[in-house]
RNA sequence: GCCCCCAUCGUCCAGCGGCCUAGGACGCCUGCCUUUCACGCAGGUAACACGGGUUCAAAUCCCGUUGGGGGUACCA
């Protein structure tokens, strides 16, 4: 049981999870299933604000969200403030670390005092080495380390301290983290080493970063995994494509289930070059996820997202409509918050139209005019059923040697692209397609 | 500045000394399908940063250069 794997997850309670971090989840959570290990969450609320409980929330939601699911915690390490302050009080009563004021002058003292912080002190002329999961042997000298706080002034632990000992305390085997920690490295180290705790075998992922090429900020930068969740992006996709960010299988399948996943993934063989954040790719996957979903599964799923489009008045959308045109919506959309957008002509009662459609579908078109009147006056009087009328817009079309859709579509839909255009038509009824047919003319003639 | 890390198509990965005239995916382009758009299918475009070694053989190992990034807080 002792080469049991123990990794874990320990975000500080921000409110929000950052595609960086859940990537960094999920890169543990993989880790401790295909191992077999136990993948632990951990609250780095060091600071003790817990009055932030419902921004911690946030963070559960999102890993469930995301399928990442844990075998211990959430443990909070604010819980753990005693024995932090016990582990700081033995080392300024070793001499390893000393008190400092406010100005940070050293302070003789060998207990704690308030209002006054500790800094370890760091040995001189020493080399700290380790065998990083990701990047294999690293090393920094102790004269390149100033002496750090451990512990600040109000009383709390750093996270350098806190990190130390939980995880020697919870018995972490590994530590999978960012790079961008990979310099604190040493520092928690020396603290280890110094509490005569086993260091557990640190990871450090190559970092997410944007187009500049600088690590993903949540100011600059689209990176709250419940903003993709909210644009209706798929857990799965989500999830398959944070996978592929520093790492891939050796078999060239990117889209594939988690469980493949599981079974191919090892540390070993993560990158160590940073990733840039691809939506472009991101839409593909989850576009691909959305595709292989059943039809009602679809529906389902999209109209929670089509009822609160802004677009729909209250009452406007249909589901048996949604539901009969659920198929070809679906191969047309990457995210759900975008099956609005090839409902709307459908939902909306009038109809905005696109200029450029309509430049390019009625103004330049040949004969659009002609067109249109040719379906209007067939419009009125044939039998009202789809096939009918994509023969009456046809004939119009032969009579007058043009091919006639895209005329019509754009004057019923205010769009050069859309879904197959007659079955909605059938549904939307004679009196609302001959208005917009009508009204595309008048506005037509006005150009 | 100092310390550390990194370097294969525009992007994400594969490649762990010979199988590489470098493979897959996204994107982009072309064609097919289709009186719309998309899906799908078939093609195409495009990379081992540079310079030295080591070796019979290097994208793969070593060194250097250049470039990029991270850290340098009583943030984590």
């Amino acid at each position: 049981m002792t080469d049991q794997i123990r990794c874990r997850f320990a975000p500080s309670p921000t409110g929000f999870l950052h595609v960086g971090s859940a990537r960094t989840a999920l890169f543990n959570w993989l880790f401790a299933r295909a191992t077999g290990g136990t993948f632990v969450l951990r609250i780095e609320d060091t600071d003790g604000d817990r009055n932030r409980l419902e921004l911690i929330d946030v963070i559960f939601e999102e890993l469930q969200w995301l399928g990442i699911d844990w075998d211990e915690g959430p443990l909070y390490q604010s819980e753990n403030r005693e024995r932090h302050r016990q582990v700081v009080s033995d080392m300024v009563g070793r001499g390893h670390a000393y008190l400092v004021n406010a100005d940070n002058e050293v302070v003789d003292q060998t207990e704690l005092l308030a209002d006054h912080a500790v800094r370890f002190r760091v040995p001189k002329d020493e080399t700290v080495a380790f065998d990083d999961a990701v990047r294999g042997e690293v090393s920094f000298e102790t004269n390149d380390l100033e002496d750090f706080v451990i512990w600040r002034s109000n009383g709390s632990p750093t996270f350098l301290l806190a990190n130390a000992v939980d995880d020697a305390d919870m018995g972490i085997t590994h530590a999978i983290r960012g790079e961008d920690l990979l310099s604190s490295t040493p520092k928690v180290q020396l603290l280890l080493q110094e509490m005569g705790a086993v260091s557990p075998v640190y990871g450090h992922l190559p970092l997410l970063v944007n187009e500049q090429r600088k690590k993903l900020s949540k100011r600059r930068d689209d990176v709250s995994i419940a903003d993709y969740r909210s644009r209706g992006y798929l857990p799965e996709a989500m999830r398959n494509y944070l996978a592929l960010l520093g790492w891939g299988p050796d078999d060239d399948i990117e889209i594939r289930p988690i469980a493949e996943i599981i079974n191919k993934f090892d540390l070993s063989r993560v990158n160590k070059a940073a990733a840039f954040f691809d939506v472009a790719k991101l839409d593909h996957f989850s576009a691909t996820y959305i595709q292989a979903l059943s039809e009602d599964d679809f529906v389902a799923q999209a109209l929670p997202f089509l009822q609160a489009d802004e677009r729909f008045a209250d009452g406007a959308v249909d589901p048996a409509a949604v539901a009969m045109f659920g198929s070809e919506v679906q191969q047309r959309v990457s995210k759900l918050a975008d099956v609005g957008d090839w409902y709307e002509w459908i939902f909306v009662d009038e109809v905005t139209f696109d200029e450029k459609s309509f430049a390019k579908g009625l103004v330049k078109a040949n004969k659009g005019d002609e067109v249109l009147a040719g379906v209007i006056e067939a419009f009125e009087t044939c039998e009202w059923r789809a096939d009918v009328l994509n023969e009456a817009v046809r004939s119009v079309g032969d009579h007058l040697e043009v091919r006639s859709q895209v005329p019509v579509r754009v004057a019923v839909t205010g769009k050069q692209g859309g879904i197959p255009l007659f079955e909605p038509v059938e549904w939307l009824g004679r009196e609302r397609t001959l208005a917009r047919l009508r009204q595309a003319r008048e506005r037509l003639a006005s150009v």
